[in-house]
RNA sequence: GGAGAGAUGCCAGAGUGGUUGAAUGGGACGGUCUCGAAAACCGUUGUGCGGGUAACUGUACCGAGGGUUCGAAUCCCUCUCUCUCCGCCA
């Protein structure tokens, strides 16, 4: 969330920059924050000075025992009594002040960055790279959805039967191709400076506000009621927690960890023609890059991450096209997000593999998450991540792309991965 | 699942109602000493939110939330978490 007191010195830029993500009540949201911060500080002002003089009081009547006065230690205390019920009133009218102040910062998105095109949605997101020649499939090239049927890699009926829908099985070369590319991305990113993770996949109800799935996005995610526990929906959750409630060291920075984990979105309603397939599911694979770092790094760091990423598709000679996200596409927490897609040839579709973010401190201000610098003053950091990559789409991508009459050509680069360079 | 113990500052660890934001030790940082280093000695070493141009200052924080009290790290209640032992188990 965004900082009160930023909110207050930069009204006006913010309910600008609020606006190229087509918030119609920015001003609106903005300035209750405003109003809530300011009765806030007053209540506070109030309450502190009358617990000063009751806090000085009390002290005098601990004298006055002390030198036997005990007479004249009553006579304060009796005096003391409305103070006390008139304490108790302000310390509950600034706890419910505070509370409405939280829930209205929840409200307010993170500013985009000032390269962020304004715009409703992903019709105004800026293609800004592409790569690659889109290949030229024989006449009867098949979507993924039939290929991975007529090889018998992925099944998704037996995962309909021990779970239901969207949560394939893979089976055979389909299993191993998964296997490989989880180890070739973490590999990969451990060549580009990158620590591995391993975290748990379950998380607890204050790692879901620190990234920011919590309040309102809990729809996205499965909730294990008895145990109050959220799978996660990416990687990103409990890697980015791990620095909750941390203040980093400047040489410490910047964190760079990745970490390979399955994935869980419920993605309630959202099934149709568009989501055939692997194109979208319950439950996937990712290997995420997240790091942490000083404010003045974060974009040049941002760069450094979609290069990464981009680098990836390449070596996976996947044609692709990077967009800088409008503000009205991008997510809630970001203020710039670049989104890496694939083209799947016989869908005729551009497939989203990759969202690398900069959050700026808007994560960090959740988490809490600082660093102290060489003054010894302490300041909130930049959190990003990215996907380096999601894997169903890039399958998609691979076998919709590398048909050929004889089977489905495995990127050279996986061959030592997989063991095989042909799916036939 | 059963039984017990505990939660204090960067860490270890005192502290059972009245200048305790918190003893002591360690660590870290700065200084003295040294050609340099070690040792020794001296000093510094929290966070949030307010007020103030500033120096500075108010307040809150000893797992979380309530309560008792003029006054709570210290007493009471609730919750959470951690650890140990037993059971079960990959």
């Amino acid at each position: 969330m965004l900082l009160v007191s930023v909110i207050r010195e930069q009204r006006d830029g913010i309910i600008n920059g609020l606006g190229r993500r087509g918030l119609k009540d920015a001003a609106e949201l903005i300035d209750k924050a405003i109003a809530l911060d300011q009765s806030r500080r007053d209540t506070q002002k109030h309450a502190d000075d009358l617990k000063a003089k009751s806090n000085a009081e009390a002290k005098r009547i601990g004298e006055l025992m002390k030198a036997g006065k005990a007479d004249e230690a009553a006579t304060l205390r009796a005096a003391i009594a409305s103070e006390k019920e008139q304490l108790k009133n302000l310390a509950q009218e600034l706890t419910s002040i505070e509370e409405a102040l939280k829930v209205q910062l929840y409200k307010i998105p993170n500013v985009p960055a000032e390269k962020v095109p304004a715009g409703a949605g992903a019709d105004d997101n800026l293609t800004v790279y592409e790569h690659g020649t889109i290949p030229t499939l024989a006449t009867d090239a098949l979507p993924h959805w039939e290929l991975i049927k007529n090889y018998d890699i992925i099944d998704f009926d037996l995962g309909i039967k021990i779970t239901g829908a969207g949560f394939p099985v893979y089976k055979g070369k389909g299993a191993k191709l998964q296997r490989a590319l989880i180890n070739f991305f973490l590999d990969e990113a451990e060549k580009a400076g990158y620590r591995e993770m391993l975290p748990p996949i379950v998380v607890n109800e204050a790692s879901g506000y620190g990234t920011g799935q919590l309040p309102d996005k809990e729809g996205q995610m499965y909730f294990v009621q008895e145990d109050g526990l959220y799978l996660i929906p990416t990687a990103e959750v409990p890697i980015t927690n791990l620095y909750r409630d941390v203040i980093l060291a400047e040489d410490q920075l910047p964190v760079k960890n990745v970490g390979y984990t399955p994935c869980f979105r419920r993605e309630a309603g959202s099934w149709g023609a568009h989501v055939r397939g692997l194109n979208r599911l319950h439950q996937f694979d990712k290997v995420e890059i997240v790091q942490v770092c000083k404010p003045e790094d974060s974009y040049r760091i941002l760069d450094e991450m979609c290069a990464h990423v981009q680098g990836l598709l390449e070596k996976l000679e996947l044609p692709y096209r990077k967009l800088l996200l409008c503000g009205g596409d991008m997510g809630f927490n970001s203020a710039m997000t670049y989104d890496m897609e694939v083209y799947a040839t016989a869908q005729q579709r551009w497939l989203e593999v990759s969202s690398v973010s900069n959050f700026e401190t808007y994560q960090a201000n959740r988490l809490k998450l600082r660093c102290k610098n060489k003054e010894g003053k302490t300041q909130l950091l930049h959190t990003l991540n990215g996907s380096a990559l999601a894997l169903p789409r890039i399958v998609a991508g691979i076998l919709e792309n590398n048909q050929t009459s004889e089977g489905i050509r495995i990127p050279k680069v996986l061959v030592p991965y997989t063991g095989f360079d042909m799916i036939s």
